[in-house]
DNA sequence: CTAAATTGTGAAAAAACTCCGATAAAATCG
DNA sequence: CGATTTTATCGGAGTTTTTTCACAATTTAG
């Protein structure tokens, strides 16, 4: 994990107080003392800084100009150090991309809390595994894994597959497989799905059982 | 869109009060008026549910019940309505998995612009399309685009691409790329990459020499 | 500049995948 | 139960993908 934030806030002592705790955290901290060295910061560290504290009042550039311009380029998590309870303030932010706020004074613990629940949120690792009864299929991966141990499917098998647990306990008939898992235009035998269902059903050993046929329909798949 | 929230309160003043409000914005509205009620409400909404207002304070079983026992099942977005500025809760909250917090009393407007930024957030199609260099690359749909038009990678062209992307500006070196993209015991031909680099190279059109050849060493993607 | 090393390229062999058609097996119906 | 319909399975033909190999082009070193 260990995630990089940038602190900006002209007060030296506010700075420290931040950095101190995060780091404390085991957070990696980067440091701007106004707006325009925060730009410059962020332009040579894009890909690293993983979520940015942002002081609202500051010299030179304060810190709506600052988002503004981030939010030009980059998504990251911005959160907005401002004074109590400017409800004005907020409304404005919100729109223009703010992930969180942040009164002035606060408690430390309330700033590592609200970092980390940001961070969780955003960082939350994209990668979904879906299981259907312990096939495990990651999309962005492209791998599926029975009982952990994975599997190697051929293209058409892998998307007839997940069409398959995509649909769970839909009865799906011929036509719409082809339909759906082969080019629309597709016109051949339908015993293609048969033979592709076979290697699905022998790849995945005894779980080959959850894909069910339907007679006179099609295939279903189904964890029972 | 239109997105269903789950407003739970026991003072059926404050539920008509926001109901009221996320209406005119265009939400659909269920209701609960304590914590059984609620749990009882999302079992049988779960996929309509997109957020839930949830009250701390309510007879029966309160907020923080509620929200332990919903995030057993769902990642639904929670925002709880507090008491003012009670930090212990906020902490505490956080943990469990709440999103956000409105303390009361709260005007109508952080309340429609909280829900708004959530939602945003959370409805951010977790489809995840990179681009490097407009090349973009859709990893869950396992598809490339050059410029708006779809490429027809084979497998392996594919993975390798992927490969040299997610290593932007990293000299990747052949027996990297073979333990990476080929199995890892794979004992095969070096001009085995080259060829495949040609191929992609080629269907990359201009883009193409966006990968780098790094003589004696192996390749690398940078746009430039 | 020349020789050596490394990479690019195209064609062809090898491997993998997809699809088809024939036959076997199973389920259903009368 | 026997006939009929439907699905399972198998082998192999046709494709596509992957790999190999020989040679050309390029870069680097001396």
């Amino acid at each position: 994990m260990n995630s990089c934030i940038l602190v900006v806030d002209d007060e030296a002592r506010m700075r420290k107080l931040i950095k101190d705790f995060l780091i404390a955290k085991g957070f990696t901290i980067l440091e701007a003392e106004d707006g325009e060295k925060a730009l410059e910061v962020f332009s040579q560290n894009k890909n690293k800084i993983n979520l940015i504290l942002l002081d609202v009042m500051m010299p030179k550039l304060d810190g709506w100009s600052v988002l503004r311009q981030i939010r030009q380029e980059s998504k990251v998590p911005i959160i907005m150090l401002t004074a109590r309870g400017e409800e004005q303030d907020e409304l404005f932010g919100f729109e223009l991309g703010v992930d969180e706020y942040i009164s002035k004074p606060f408690s430390p613990k309330i700033l590592v809390a609200r970092v980390e629940a940001i961070l969780k949120r955003t960082n939350q690792d994209t990668r979904e595994i879906k299981d259907y009864g312990g096939i495990e299929i990651d999309k962005e991966g492209r791998t599926v894994k029975v009982d952990g141990k994975p599997l190697e499917l051929s293209l058409r098998e892998y998307e007839l597959l997940v069409y398959l647990v995509e649909n769970e306990n839909i009865a799906l008939s011929r036509d719409k497989i082809l339909n759906n898992v082969w080019n629309y235009d597709y016109y051949g035998d339908s015993r293609t799905i048969d033979s592709h269902i076979k290697k699905i059903r022998h790849k995945l050993g005894k779980k080959g059982k959850y894909i069910k046929t339907i007679r006179g329909v099609g295939y279903k798949f189904e964890v029972k």
